[in-house]
DNA sequence: TATGAATGAGAATTCATTCAT
DNA sequence: GATGAATGAATTCTCATTCAT
């Protein structure tokens, strides 16, 4: 509650954004302290003053992007009733993300490629993926229940739903300029509920 | 063609197989020279009069995938003529192929964040995933000009297709003693079909 | 003379023995500036506003250890006339101070070896240990002249008894739980006399 | 049995003696790798092929050493049956060990020093001062029952024997040039005997 | 005066690559 | 052709010291 807490929580903000904008150019691996000190305009030892090590600043880069984005659909998505446009919204969410982050996105290739690895002990992505895909589950069962949706497998079609989500951002990462995704996520969107809904 | 060459190219075959193998395992940055030696079972120098870098081993793991993959597919899909055959067969094509290197898809994760940095500059995946958009796309204009897929914007389609694909992959790569990738990929054909063929 | 100054010597005191402590513990090179800090309940930077350097450190923490044992020795010889007696004194004033700082004794290593490199300039053990050999001599001396003890050469006989003061220091430091420095300490002042008294 | 063995055992060895020498001079704390290194005319990079770290290199050395000592010990004692004999048989071969690696016996004060902490697991100096404390009580009882060496208590007076042994180098060490070491060996040797003999 | 945040020189260690055998 | 011993550039992390408050 003091300043200087605030202070140490602001600076370590500060070098977070500085290390997520260098991994995201160059990769985690190929991310040297050094860089990180010079994005954050620092000095490579003022790092670890606040950072243990690398890995913890890779760790909270990646617990950076989770929680802003579990808060952002949580908000948006808290006070729908309406399964279809639980969907939809969920959707169009996510994708703003991308776009509000699109500078940092390419720092997803990162969490996918080491969080695969045991080295991060911390970075668990197969609970954070059945976590959503049980989440989209949820919506379609009560839109099936509400008559609204076909029947269907509804776990596996949320694979799929955020299985898209995911080679979409994909796509578009690799080459923003020219991929659509908010045109894009549309059609999915389009496409999908045509899939779902019951005519 | 001589029986040397023959025996060259034999062996960089075995060390690409050997590569893989570890990269899978333990990913690109974390893989040492010293482990693809042991992996193929030959000595660390000799690695270096078949290759020159650990780069060009990774690009010709790369190309190794890409090339059975587009054989794999072009082979199964050649003599189709129903678009939604075509369709359902590149998807099936793809998802075994998947399972028929089950143990080494996680060295995709290293494909894709390698090839999105500058560093490894022969791996182009810009142009690979337009080149399989534009594919897919085709498959569905030919089924919108002969009335069996409803009218839409096939290029976006074909993103989203293609981008299932990839996500539904990652999550089994992820996961895969609990990811039913088989019976996913079937889910997806499914709810693709109905969401584009005109009923 | 000012209350000021009494101050700064007295928090300088503080400081030494802070340090002292650590670098009984740790070790000259194992310790650490936020060490001493913390030992003596004081911000890190504040020990460079009474010394300059960890080094400046060390060596008054030396000089410390110095004065007080020149000092008791002489507080404890000075009204001496008897060589034997002096001799004895001397054993059982060293061995009492090595009790008396008991818990801090283990930086006697780091004095010697730091001493013995250049790099402390100031830690010069050469000329204190002739020192001391020489003052010992002079007690032989006199006991020689007075015809207690055997003709010798004093200064050899000299180093021997300082050199088995350190031996024993040495030892009891290694185990001090288990080494009976006192008890040792009357042995040596016993089987030496046996060696140099005149019977 | 290889050639290649006998090459790889016999380069530690020289790494070994380019690092005592370096430890010698410098302090094991001051010493950098890079020292070592050059003080062995091979690359930084070549030491760790054959030893894991700085502080195996320190521990070889240590063993080295200890080794050394031991066999010249034993074999000079190993025919003796005189007590009196083996004492001083023990103190003259420990001396001359002493002159024969002058060069590098600053190496001790790093074994005590860094012997005494926790860091370098294996350096136990307890156990070895136990041990030859011990070797040299049984040389003295072997006197006292013949009759030879006085009543005492062995193991503090081989304490003390010890003990001036080491304090002796000690100040050897610290003015090789002054300090005659040989002399005053010979001269403990008898004050010791005087001391303990029975007359 | 007291402090601790900031710093960068410096050190141990790793590893892709070379090259003599 | 095959090998692995040798190498040093590069990297992470440490810590004595500085200095603004």
């Amino acid at each position: 509650m003091s300043p200087k807490i605030v202070d140490k929580q602001e600076k370590k903000r500060q070098i977070i954004q500085a290390a997520i904008s260098v991994f995201a150019q160059k990769g985690f691996n190929n991310t040297k302290m050094i860089d990180i000190a010079e994005a954050g305009a620092i000095g490579k030892g003022t790092i670890y003053e606040y950072f243990r090590s690398k890995d913890e600043i890779f760790l909270e880069a990646f617990n950076f992007f989770k929680q802003e984005m579990d808060s952002e659909i949580a908000k948006r998505i808290y006070l729908l009733t309406d399964p279809k446009e639980k969907i939809v919204v969920f959707i169009e969410t996510s994708f703003e993300f991308y776009l509000k982050y699109a500078d940092f996105m390419e720092i997803m290739f990162d969490f996918w490629a080491e969080g695969l690895r045991t080295r991060h002990e911390k970075i668990e992505l197969k609970p954070i993926y059945e976590q959503y895909r049980q989440y989209i589950a949820s919506f379609l069962d009560e839109g099936i229940r509400a008559g609204v949706f076909r029947k269907m497998k509804s776990k596996l079609v949320a694979s799929i739903i955020f299985g898209a989500m995911d080679g979409l951002a994909l796509q578009w990462i690799l080459d923003k300029k020219n991929f659509l995704l908010i045109e894009t996520g549309k059609e999915l969107i389009q496409t999908l509920l045509d899939g779902i809904e019951v005519k």
